[in-house]
DNA sequence: CCGGGTCTTTGATTCAGATCAATCCTTCCC
DNA sequence: GGGAAGGATTGATCTGAATCAAAGACCCGG
């Protein structure tokens, strides 16, 4: 452990209410590790072993079955990832990726179940971090049964462009591959989706994208506070 | 609330490991409701009031955005719902409906956010739950994403089959509509997923399904654990 | 600077699933 | 019993999206 990150992890919600020594404890318990691009962090199948807590980089989870593959999310700092898994002393159900080189700190699952069965505090801080997961795949599945490709495409747009401050220009955070699989939709199909999108005022140059009709592009997207509002 | 009915809602992970008094707060303030059938319980958007425990009947969840509509999920007794609202003190992301006679016990979110703070065993149990919800939820998604129409179809008459003994027949828990709103598919289209398993021992017969060949229909379907596994 | 790889786009074609339409069937209510 | 209403099935057609194929664009290592 960096001293240096310290106040960085006892910020995030899951550990702000916890007792000093109880943090202290599980940052002596803790790994700090740095990843080059595409690594596998965790397979899913195996047992939880570790909570995972993204410092620095970007890291992708993805489903499988019966040789096919999907992005369930993209994780960025400070997010924690497969906390269900390590406290249902379970199986994942998802594998990790980094997508770019970074920084990971890993918390034994022993030691968060440990702690979870004496802190009262710690319980509560996870039920909160739990709950905002579940509302969160709860969007993400309403998202995809009731929009077609395109109606995705455009409020992932529009999401991205609230959240970068709405200044009319969006970048995108990932490859437009990953975005692809994100929105459950092939590469080529995205491609052409952009197309769709021209006629609404989206102009893509790489990962630059300049919204020119908003109201055009809200319009056709219908975004809605229960699909689309970040948390 | 009826004396009757406490010892099963004692028995339920949620409340089994709390306190007698706590529980019996939590009782105090409850109210047992009988709802026909066909009765919108909760809003999508509206605030989170109520914890809900269903003892009997059955319950629809269900999103819904630009008039579109699609089941999220079926509760059966004795299930909780909208829990992650109530405890975030949020908007119901999915509103709910009874599908038949139901008996509901609604616990004021109040109660439950009184508690969460001041009885850690209830957030550890809470924890329990949550983690269980939301791992739930990714599977769902996975079959979402990652498999055809036929093949989620293919999967759910196998986990039903196996949940109800594996004897050779399968009885359908809700109406085909429902079935098919589940798996995201049209009635028409799920009509024909039904003619297209025929050719694998699927035989269909109202709610009756009668299978004769169950290799053929893993072969088909590859049901997978990460996926498919009830909890 | 070259060559190979990956990502992206574009075009042609196919296919899964939706939609539209009609019929049949059950249920249920007068 | 009869008829209305909703559910389920079947057929014809349409469409959104996947697949197949190929060509650019970009990056990276040697």
């Amino acid at each position: 452990m960096r001293e240096h990150d310290l106040p960085e992890i006892r910020a995030l919600e899951l550990f702000r209410t916890m007792s000093e020594e109880s943090f202290a404890e599980l940052m002596h318990a803790a790994y700090l590790q740095t990843f080059p691009t595409q690594v596998q962090l965790i397979s899913e199948g195996d047992l939880a072993d570790f909570l995972f807590i993204l410092l620095e980089g970007r890291v992708e989870l993805l489903g499988s079955t019966a040789g096919r593959e999907t992005t369930m999310a993209i994780i960025k700092p400070f997010g924690t990832f497969i906390l269900a898994a390590v406290l249902m002393d379970a199986i994942h159900l998802m594998s990790a990726r980094t997508t770019e080189k970074s920084r990971v700190l890993m918390i034994p699952a022993r030691n968060i179940r440990d702690l979870l069965a004496k802190d009262g505090d710690f319980a509560r801080a996870i039920v909160v971090e739990l709950s905002s997961c579940y509302r969160a795949v709860v969007r993400d599945q309403k998202n995809l049964k009731l929009r077609s490709s395109v109606e995705r495409l455009a409020n992932r747009i529009i999401s991205l462009h609230n959240a970068q401050g709405a200044t009319g220009t969006v970048i995108l955070p990932y490859d437009k591959k990953t975005l692809a699989s994100l929105l459950n939709m092939t590469p080529e199909n995205l491609s052409r989706a952009f197309g769709t999108l021209k006629a609404y005022g989206v102009q893509v140059d790489n990962e630059r994208i300049c919204l020119s009709d908003l109201t055009g592009l809200e319009t056709l997207a219908q975004p809605n506070r229960l699909i689309d509002e970040r948390v």
